[in-house]
Order: C-alpha cells, then sequence, then structure tokens
DNA sequence: TCGATTCTGACTATCTTTGACCAACACAGT
DNA sequence: ACTGTGTTGGTCAAAGATAGTCAGAATCGA
C-alpha cells in the first residue's frame, strides 16, 4: 500500500502538471481530504518539495491563509541546487560572491541591475557589524542563497 | 474565497487608479457595503495603506466627517533620495521595508524581479544571526541603503 | 532488532474580523 | 458663548481562522 506522504505527494504534482507552474492549497482542506493531521501537509512539503526538488513554498496564516507551491527551473549548469550547495555552501566571501553575480549577470540570468542590486546588498558596508568575519561570510551566503531562490521564484519551469 | 480585507484594498485602489490621486470615503457607508464592521476599514487601511506603502490618511469624525487617502506622488529620483538620505535611517525592520519595497515596485522605479531579490536580501530569513534584532535592523538599513544606492546610480547612468 | 522514515497532536505564531467603548465634531436650543 | 445631543470616526482587546514547529509515537525496511 502506498505511503500517504507518496500520496500526498503525487497528488499535488498532478495538481502541478496541468499546465500550471504553481498551486495554491489550504492546509486543512487538504489534511481533511487525506484523512490526516494538517502537519502532515507540512512534512510532505518539507521533504518533497524543496528547493533542490526545484520547488518554492509560500504561505499565510490567518483568515484566507493558503500554501502556494511554485515550480521553478532546475537544470542546467545555473541550477540552484548546484550553486547553493557547492559554490555558495554555508559561507562566501565578497569576493567569490561578485564573481558568482558577474556570471549570473554574464549569462544573462539576470540583467546588470539586478547584479549591481546584488553586489550592493552583500558588500562589505552593508555587512558592517561586530562578529567575526566567518560571520559575515555565513550571512552573505544566506543572503546571496535567499536572493537566487527569488531570481528561480521568477523563472517559472514549464509544465512537461 | 477572497479575503475581505483584500476585496476592500482593491475596492480603494481601483477609485483610486483612476487618475484620481485621492479619494474621500465615509466609513460607515463603506463597512455596509461590504457588510462587514466599521473598525474593517481601519485594519485595511493600517495594514494597506501606510506611509510606507506611499498613501496618507486624514478624517475627520463627527456630522460630514470622512476618510481621505491620499496617494503619495512623487517621482522616482525624488523619492529614492527620502528614502535613502531619511527614511530608512540607522535601522529598519523587514515588514517596513518591505512595504518600501513593494512601494518602489508600484511606482515602477524598479522591477517587480528587483524588488523580490531585495526583499530576500533583507528578510529575517538572510538575517539569522544571533545578535540582537536591533543590529539586525541596522543591517538591514545598510543593505537597503546599499542597494537603494545602487537603483539610484542605474538611474542616473541611463534615466528613463 | 535497529535506525530511518512517517505520522500525529499539542502548542505556537500570525493574520483577520468583530464589538464594545471612546473621542471629536456639528448643530440646535438656550 | 454654552451645553446637550446626535453623528461620525478611532482604539483596542478578544475571538476566529489558518499555518508552523517539534518531540515523540508508530511504522517500515534491511
Amino acid at each position: 500500500m502506498m505511503r500517504l506522504s507518496d500520496s500526498i505527494e503525487s497528488f499535488i504534482k498532478t495538481l502541478l502538471s496541468q499546465d500550471e507552474t504553481e498551486v495554491e492549497l489550504k492546509r486543512n482542506e487538504l489534511a481533511e481530504y487525506f484523512g490526516c493531521a494538517p502537519s502532515q501537509i507540512n512534512y510532505v512539503l518539507a521533504t518533497r518539495f524543496t528547493l533542490d526538488d526545484g520547488y518554492v513554498i509560500e504561505s499565510r496564516r490567518g483568515g484566507g491563509g493558503y500554501i502556494r507551491i511554485v515550480r521553478v527551473v532546475e537544470s542546467g549548469p545555473q541550477r540552484l541546487s548546484y550553486l547553493i550547495n557547492e559554490r555558495i555552501g554555508s559561507a562566501i566571501t565578497e569576493e567569490e560572491a561578485g564573481r558568482l553575480i558577474g556570471q549570473l549577470a554574464e549569462q544573462q540570468v539576470i540583467t546588470s541591475q539586478e547584479a549591481d542590486i546584488m553586489r550592493a546588498a552583500v558588500s562589505g558596508q552593508t555587512m558592517a557589524i561586530p562578529v567575526p568575519d566567518q560571520m559575515k561570510d555565513a550571512l552573505r551566503a544566506r543572503c546571496m542563497r535567499n536572493m537566487l531562490t527569488a531570481v528561480a521564484r521568477q523563472n517559472r519551469a514549464q509544465p512537461g
């Protein structure tokens, strides 16, 4: 018998394959549909719809809340998971970040204006806080990762 | 199923988009129109029409009372200069930064993609370091200023 | 059997909506 | 002018509506 998580996973992927690059759902409704605890939905999202898998999750609480799952492009030399895991990792210097940004601009993954903004974001001037350089490099890595995720988020994967 | 607040927000924005820079309304009438508590109107104004969002609210009680919503109209360079030199200051929260960024995107000073990148850069996830919130807000302020300065430079380089 | 994976439930965080009570303003009567 | 009354809008705290987290129980697979 198929696992619950697998059922939920394929259910969501079916929704996503129907010509849609994103799908919005209600956590409680989905949980009720599958007769499981709402937190089960979070488990599925956390284990099968990660960034490395090529998905970005957005959500909102409160009345009219939702969970949105967006499928992003996850192939080619500028693959997100590659950039984040291999190129950026848990820490990155300003120089390395600058090179990476330059390459992305050159490959036209981002515009030169976006590149300027990203360089400004991770510049030494921004990171002027009294913590070890190590921590600044970790901070810069998270900043880069989040910005690249935003770029990927704009770059939807076509179904198929 | 749209949120009531969202409906009210878009209703007001529709009124404002018709070449109008300001709109005047009666709180009780609007509340009755949407079948909600009058204070719901205040909630919408407080959460979606703040100064950082680019709106000024004026109102008057008593007979003939009203609520006036004025959209701030400033040129891109003016707005950037104000944000960089006055509004951001030495510290800014994620929420405040998000509003400023959203406003710039709406005024087409930056693209929505650039807005997404900037939001990612100053997100709480980026700022996940073991320092007081105060310091994160200061870091965020420097990041914002640097990014906006980059945008201002671009505008100066090729206006239009 | 044992570690990894899956699932659940209690508790938490966030966003929205409402209602009771408060404050300000206009106007009519004095 | 002064005061009383009705007409607005403002505030705030509580209730309602969602989603998130995390530790531990249950289950699976080697």
